[in-house]
RNA sequence: GGGCGAGUAGCUCAGUUGGUUAGAGCGCCUGCCUUACACGCAGGAUGUCGGGGGUUCGAGUCCCUCCUCGCCCACCA
C-alpha cells in the first residue's frame, strides 16, 4: 500500500467500477410503489444550464445531494438521483449572439432557422460538459436517465402543460406593461427583473397650464425622457393645492402636447410635488391609472430603447430626438429644459432600478401583448402544502419568505421574444380571427381551413424547468413506470436564489398536473463566498474551480471540507488565494484515514478475522468494550443528525419538521470517532496486542477491523472514493453482509453489546484521564521523551483501577505505576521524575473520588434546597388553584426536572 | 418602505426544549521525525457569548431596547 494516498490515480477508476456495476441506476420494479420491496428515494438534480461550467456553487450543491443520495442508497432505499440540463433560453441565446457579434454579425443576418440550428449544434458539441464534470466530484446520479429541457420528450410535457392550463383558463393573452430588456429584446418576468438600489436624479419639471400664460405645475420624475408618452397629470383628489386645476389641461414641455389634469387616489400628495405625470405605456402604475381614466397609451420608444414614435404615438417624439438612446435622450432633454427654464431643480434620489438578470441592462417598462399564467389558483395548494407540513423548507426561515411571495403572487409572463426555446404552441389563422392552442402542429385553420402561422414567441425557460420533477419521470404519461415508482420525489436541494424561479413553481406544477407535492423537503444551501464575504464568481476573479481542487487534493477533500464547513443554510467561506489552507481539513482527514488503513493492513494483515458478534464479552478488553460502545454511540448520533428521510405520516410533525439533514454535524461526529477515538486511543491500545500471539491478538484484529469497517461506512457518503478504496482492502470478516461495493453496503445499525457497557465507558474514560494527567506531568516538567516516570498513588480505589490498567497506561504515557507508597493529598498523585526528584501534582479525574463525592454532595444539597422552595411555592404561595394553568404546569415541569436531576446525582 | 436572519476564541462556525468548568476546525505557543501518519503526535494559551436593561435559584439560550452587518420582497413618480 502506497505511503501516500493519491486520489488522482484511484478516483477515476473507482468511479468507473461503480458505473459499470450499475449501482447508480434506479430500477422502477424495485420501488414499493411499483410492486417492489424497497422504499423509493428520489432527488431531482437542479438542471444546470446546458452551457455552464462547473463552479463551487455546483460543487457545494451537488455534494450535498450526493451525500444524501449515497446515505439512502446504503440504507437500502431504491435511490434515484435524476440528472439533466436546462436549455437556458436567454443565457444560451446570449452566448450565440456574442459569438455572432465577434464575427461581425447579428442574429438577424442568420435568420431564425439558421440561428436555432447553430445553437443546437453548439449545445450538442459543448453542452452538458458540466454533467461530465460532476462525475469528477463523485456524483452518483443515474446518468442513463439524463434529461434535457428541450428534448422531444420534455417538449411534449411543455406543450401538454401549456394546453391544459389554457383549457382551464389559467393561461391568457394579456395587454399590459411588462419588463422589457432593450438589449435582449425580450420581455421578462417580474422575477427576472432584479432590483438594485441606485442613486439617480429626481428632476422637477414645469408643465405649463394650457390657456393660462404664467401658471405651471411642478412635476417630479426620474425618467424625463418618458414625458412624450405622458397623457395626463394626476393629483390626489383631496389635495387642496390642486383641486381647482382638475379638469383643466397642461402642456408637455418641448412637444407642447395638451394633456388633461386628472384626480386619482394613486397619487401620494406627500411625495415630490404631489403631481404625477401619467405615462401609461411606460410605467405599470400609470398603465393602471390610464385604464381607470380611459386615456390613450402612446408608445414612445423602440424595442431597443431608442426614442421612437410607436403605437398611438403619432408624432409626439420630436424629430430630432427620434433614434436617440433613452439615456442620451434624457440628457439632451434635461439640457433643453434647463435652457428654456422649464427645469425647476434636480435632486439626488435613492431608488430601486430594475435590471435584466441575464445582461444587467436597465429594464424598460413597456406596453405589449404577452402570454400570462394566472397564478393565484396555482399558488393556493402550494401555499397550503408548506403551511400544513406536507412540504418543509430548511432552514426554516425560508418558509416565511416562500409564504410571503405566494401570498402576493402576481401573474407570470411566460412569453419571450427570443428564438431559443419552446415555441408558444398557438397558431393564428391568416384569414380569420381563429386562435388555435394545440398539443400538435397545426397546418390549417380549424375554422376556415385557411393558412395559419405559429406564435413567434418562445416560452420562458422556467416554463420547462418547473415541470422537471414530473416531465423527467414520464409525464404526461401518467402510467409511466418511472412516474408511478418515483413520484412524488423526496428531497429537493438547491440555492435560495431560485426559490421563486423554480422551487415554488415546481410545487405549483406538481399540484396542477398530478395533484401532489413534488417533494416533501426543500433544502436550501448557502452561498460560497471568499474571505471578504464576496460571492464567488468567475467574472469577479475570486472563484475556485472545483476541478482544480479535485486535481490537487482529491474529490474527497473537496467534499469533506465543503460538508464539514457548512452549517445548515449557512454561507461557506473559502480562500481562493490559498486552496491549500482552504481544503486542508478535508485533505488532512483523508490522509488520516489512509494511514489508519496502512496500519491496519500492516498489522491486522489480510487473513480473515472473526466477526464481533461471535466475540464473547469475557474475551474483550476494557478498550475493546469502550471503542465498541463509542461506535454504537456514534452510529446513534450520526443517525440523529441525519434524521428521518421522509415524514412518517405523510406530513411533517412539529418535532421532526426542522430536524435532520445536519450534514456538517454528521461529518463532525464521524470525524471525531475516527480521529479522536479510533486513531488516538483505540488503535494505540492494540499495538502491543496484535503483534503478540494468541487469542487476544485475534480479538484485537477483529474489533479493530470491525470498527474501521463501520467508520468507513459512515463516512462513505461524504468521502466516497477513499472509503471505497480502503474498504476494498479490509481483511474479509467472516461476515454475511459482505458485498462487492461499499457504496451499496448496509448502513451501520446500532447494536449495544451489554448492560455493563456504560460502566466500561466510564472506566476507560478514567484511564484516559490518567494517561492525560501523566502526559501533562511529563510536559510540565519537561521530561525527555525517552525517560520513564513513576507514579505513586495513595487512594486504594483509584490505585486499584490504575493498577489494573497499569500496562495500558504505561504504554500510552511512558510511565510506571506504584501503589500506596506514601501519603499524598486527595486528588493528587506523587510522581517520581527520572532525575529522582519528586513532585506532587493534581491528577484529574482518576484519583479525585473524595473531591468528586464532596462536590456531588454539595450539589445534591443545593438542589434539595431549591426543591424545597419550589415545593413551598407550589403549595403555599397560591399557584395551585389560582394561578393560570400554564404557570402551574411550568413549575411542575421544573419540579420534575429537578427531582430527576437530584436522583441522577444521588446515583453517582 | 415591509419582512427575515446574524453578531460566541485571531478566522470560519457548532451550541437541540434555560442547568455542572461554553465547544470544533484552521491559525497561534512549547516539545517531539515515538516502528500508520510532520497532511502527524503530545501538551498549552485565547472568549465581559455585540452594548444596556429585565424574568429566573440559574441566561450564550427567554423578554425589552439600542448598535453593527447581511439577505429577501417592494408600483412613491
Amino acid at each position: 500500500m502506497p505511503a501516500q494516498y493519491d486520489p488522482g490515480q484511484t478516483e477515476r477508476a473507482v468511479y468507473e467500477r461503480w458505473v459499470d456495476a450499475g449501482i447508480f441506476s434506479a430500477d422502477e420494479k424495485r420501488s414499493r410503489r411499483n410492486g417492489g420491496d424497497r422504499d423509493p428515494f428520489v432527488v431531482i438534480m437542479p438542471p444546470p444550464n446546458v452551457t455552464a461550467a462547473l463552479h463551487m456553487g455546483h460543487g457545494l450543491n451537488n455534494t450535498v445531494q450526493d451525500v444524501i443520495v449515497r446515505w439512502r442508497r446504503m440504507v437500502g432505499d431504491e435511490t434515484l438521483w435524476q440528472p439533466g440540463t436546462d436549455h437556458a433560453g436567454i443565457a444560451t441565446q446570449n452566448i450565440i449572439e456574442k459569438q455572432l457579434a465577434a464575427e461581425g454579425k447579428t442574429k438577424f443576418d442568420l435568420g431564425r432557422e439558421a440561428f436555432v440550428a447553430r445553437t443546437v449544434t453548439f449545445v450538442e458539441q459543448t453542452g452538458g460538459e458540466i454533467l461530465r464534470q460532476l462525475r469528477a466530484i463523485g456524483a452518483s446520479a443515474d446518468w442513463s436517465r439524463t434529461a434535457y429541457t428541450l428534448s422531444p420528450e420534455l417538449s411534449v410535457a411543455v406543450r401538454e402543460a401549456f394546453v391544459q392550463l389554457y383549457e382551464r383558463g389559467l393561461i391568457y393573452r394579456g395587454h399590459r406593461v411588462i419588463h422589457w430588456c432593450p438589449r435582449c429584446l425580450t420581455s421578462l418576468s417580474d422575477e427576472e427583473a432584479e432590483h438594485t438600489e441606485e442613486t439617480g436624479n429626481l428632476y422637477r419639471l414645469r408643465y405649463a397650464l394650457a390657456d393660462a400664460d404664467s401658471e405651471y405645475l411642478l412635476v417630479a420624475t426620474t425618467r424625463p425622457e418618458t414625458m412624450f408618452g405622458d397623457v395626463a397629470l394626476a393629483v390626489h383628489p383631496d389635495d387642496e393645492r390642486y383641486r381647482h386645476l382638475v379638469g383643466k389641461n397642461a402642456l408637455i414641455p418641448i412637444s407642447e402636447v395638451r394633456i388633461p389634469i386628472i384626480a386619482d387616489e394613486y397619487v401620494d400628495p406627500a411625495f415630490g410635488t404631489g403631481v404625477v405625470k401619467i405615462t401609461p405605456a411606460h410605467d405599470a402604475n400609470d398603465f393602471e391609472v390610464g385604464k381607470r381614466h380611459s386615456l390613450p397609451m402612446p408608445v414612445i420608444m423602440a424595442p431597443d430603447g431608442t426614442m421612437a414614435n410607436g403605437v398611438d404615438a403619432e408624432s409626439r417624439v420630436p424629430a430630432d430626438l427620434v433614434g436617440a438612446d433613452r439615456f442620451e435622450a434624457r440628457e439632451r432633454i434635461v439640457r433643453t429644459l434647463e435652457k428654456s427654464r422649464q427645469l425647476a431643480g434636480v435632486q439626488q434620489h435613492q431608488h430601486a432600478v430594475r435590471h435584466c438578470y441575464r445582461c444587467d441592462t436597465v429594464v424598460e417598462p413597456r406596453l405589449s401583448d404577452q402570454w400570462f399564467v394566472k397564478m393565484e389558483p396555482l399558488a393556493r395548494p402550494a401555499l397550503a402544502a408548506v403551511r400544513d407540513g406536507t412540504i418543509r423548507i430548511l432552514p426554516e426561515r425560508w418558509e416565511a419568505v416562500y409564504v410571503n411571495w405566494l401570498e402576493n403572487i402576481r401573474d407570470w409572463n411566460i412569453s419571450r421574444q427570443l428564438w431559443w426555446g419552446h415555441r408558444v404552441p398557438v397558431w393564428y389563422c391568416d384569414s380569420c380571427e381563429q386562435v388555435t392552442v394545440s398539443r400538435t402542429e397545426v397546418s390549417a385553420c380549424e375554422k376556415c381551413g385557411g393558412a395559419v402561422h405559429q406564435d413567434e414567441d418562445v416560452l420562458d425557460t422556467w416554463f420547462s424547468s418547473w415541470l422537471f420533477p414530473i416531465s423527467t419521470l414520464g409525464w404526461p404519461d401518467k402510467s409511466s413506470a418511472a412516474l408511478v415508482a418515483f413520484y412524488p420525489t423526496d428531497d429537493l436541494i438547491t440555492a435560495p436564489e431560485i426559490l421563486f424561479f423554480w422551487v415554488a413553481r415546481m410545487i405549483m406544477a406538481g399540484y396542477a398536473f398530478l395533484d401532489a407535492a413534488p417533494f416533501h423537503t426543500v433544502y436550501l444551501t448557502g452561498t460560497v463566498r471568499d474571505m471578504n464575504h464576496v460571492k464567488m464568481s468567475k467574472s469577479l476573479g475570486n472563484g475556485i474551480d472545483p476541478l482544480d481542487v479535485v486535481r490537487q487534493y482529491g474529490a474527497d477533500a473537496l467534499r469533506y471540507t465543503v460538508i464539514a464547513g457548512m452549517g445548515m443554510g449557512a454561507d461557506l467561506m473559502l480562500d481562493h488565494r490559498d486552496l491549500e489552507r482552504s481544503f486542508a481539513p478535508g485533505r488532512n482527514f483523508a490522509t488520516k484515514l489512509w494511514n489508519i488503513g496502512r496500519f491496519l493492513l500492516g498489522n491486522v494483515g489480510s487473513s480473515p478475522v472473526r466477526t464481533v458478534d461471535e466475540l464473547r464479552d469475557d474475551e474483550l478488553t476494557l478498550a475493546d468494550r469502550w471503542i465498541l460502545g463509542r461506535l454504537n454511540a456514534t452510529v446513534l448520533e450520526g443517525d440523529a443528525a441525519l434524521g428521518s428521510a421522509r415524514p412518517e405520516s405523510g406530513k411533517w410533525q412539529p418535532e421532526e419538521r426542522y430536524s435532520g439533514l445536519r450534514l456538517s454535524e454528521f461529518a463532525e461526529i464521524a470525524r471525531r470517532f475516527v480521529w479522536d477515538d479510533v486513531a488516538d486511543w483505540y488503535l494505540e491500545t492494540t499495538k502491543g496486542r496484535i503483534t503478540a500471539a494468541g487469542n487476544d491478538s485475534e480479538v484485537a484484529r477483529a474489533v479493530l477491523t470491525h470498527v474501521f469497517d463501520y467508520a468507513l461506512r459512515l463516512l462513505h457518503p461524504v468521502m466516497p472514493f477513499i472509503t471505497e478504496t480502503l474498504w476494498q482492502r479490509l481483511p474479509a470478516p467472516v461476515a454475511v453482509d459482505r458485498c462487492e461495493f461499499l457504496a451499496v453496503a448496509p448502513w451501520p445499525a446500532p447494536h449495544p453489546r451489554s448492560e455493563s457497557e456504560e460502566r466500561s465507558m466510564a472506566r476507560f474514560d478514567l484511564v484516559r484521564d490518567a494517561v492525560s494527567a501523566v502526559r501533562r506531568i511529563r510536559s510540565d516538567y519537561a521530561v525527555a521523551p525517552g525517560r520513564t516516570i513513576e507514579v505513586l498513588l495513595q487512594s486504594a480505589a483509584s490505585a486499584a483501577l490504575f493498577n489494573e490498567h497499569a500496562a495500558l497506561i504505561g504504554r500510552l504515557s511512558r510511565s510506571s505505576v506504584r501503589v500506596g507508597a506514601q501519603p499524598v493529598p486527595a486528588g493528587a498523585a506523587h510522581a517520581v521524575l527520572p532525575d529522582g526528584s519528586e513532585v506532587i501534582v493534581p491528577l484529574g479525574g482518576l484519583v479525585d473520588l473524595a473531591k468528586e463525592c464532596a462536590k456531588l454532595r454539595g450539589e445534591v444539597a443545593q438542589l434539595d434546597t431549591q426543591l424545597e422552595s419550589l415545593t413551598a411555592r407550589l403549595q403555599n404561595q397560591g399557584f395551585v388553584g389560582r394561578a393560570p394553568a400554564a404557570v402551574v404546569e411550568g413549575e411542575r415541569k421544573k419540579h420534575g426536572e429537578w427531582t430527576r436531576r437530584r436522583e441522577q446525582l444521588a446515583e453517582k
